[in-house]
DNA sequence: TTTAATACATCGTTATACAATGTATTATTT
DNA sequence: AAATAATACATTGTATAACGATGTATTAAA
């Protein structure tokens, strides 16, 4: 009985986690430059960052190409820092055309979020 | 000249164009299962819907398996409608599961809108 | 000495929006 | 009357992106 229910508990919530997956998604990009529009990061800081801040929870294999997807859109660049000891910090910091899709982004997320509360 | 400023621009849009797909991902489950807890509707009558209530514009082939996958997942149902003439028309309600999700996901959604506002 | 934490990175899988395409019926235009 | 558009359903293939798994290398802690 206690795992039957267990069971139906997770049949209920695999549609929520996988959603929430999904919604992700779309709203990474726009924390992740936000993050930086703040401060400039290095990739394994961010995930802290994120975490701390806005409680996202993103692993590596999704920091470091989304990384990658924003530098190759001009939205970022990267300088590496190295240390006094251990290995060197890949920075990476917000461009200006950064800084404007971030202003276009929040300006659509706010739009959507107006109709939800039209219901 | 004048087509480069064209290609400038597309190139900058190109990002944000991505971008508003991926953030549609996440929240058109959502929209969805709003729309039909307001009033049932069938799959080609809810695009209009979303379209004008939301203003958010999906083809036939994202709503049709959407609302295969929320049948799948049990939040919704469906009937089959006949009509005085023409094709029937297949009706689309939510659950007693969708709704207790829909309110889930309502939470969600404003807990990460009040993480923005924070900033 | 081993384990954990820090810090980088890539590969394969899975989920999903969308263009393209298809079928069938009715309404409108030519 | 014939052709086109609109309504209403549905599927297939492609591209994007999160994530688990895995890998390398260094330093700190057990």
């Amino acid at each position: 009985m206690y795992y039957f229910f267990i069971y139906i508990c997770n049949m209920k919530n695999e549609f929520l986690k996988n959603w929430d997956t999904q919604l992700k998604k779309g709203l990474l990009p726009f924390f992740v430059l936000q993050a930086l529009n703040q401060k400039e990061c290095y990739g394994y800081e961010l995930i802290q960052t994120l975490k701390d801040s806005v409680g996202i929870e993103v692993t590596e294999s999704t920091i470091y190409p989304l990384l990658i997807r924003l530098m190759k859109d001009e939205l970022l660049i990267h300088k590496w820092v190295e240390q006094q000891s251990g290995i060197p910090r890949k920075y990476y910091f917000i461009t200006e055309e950064g800084k404007s899709n971030l202003l276009e982004m929040k300006k659509n997320i706010e739009e959507m979020m107006q109709k939800i509360e039209i219901k």
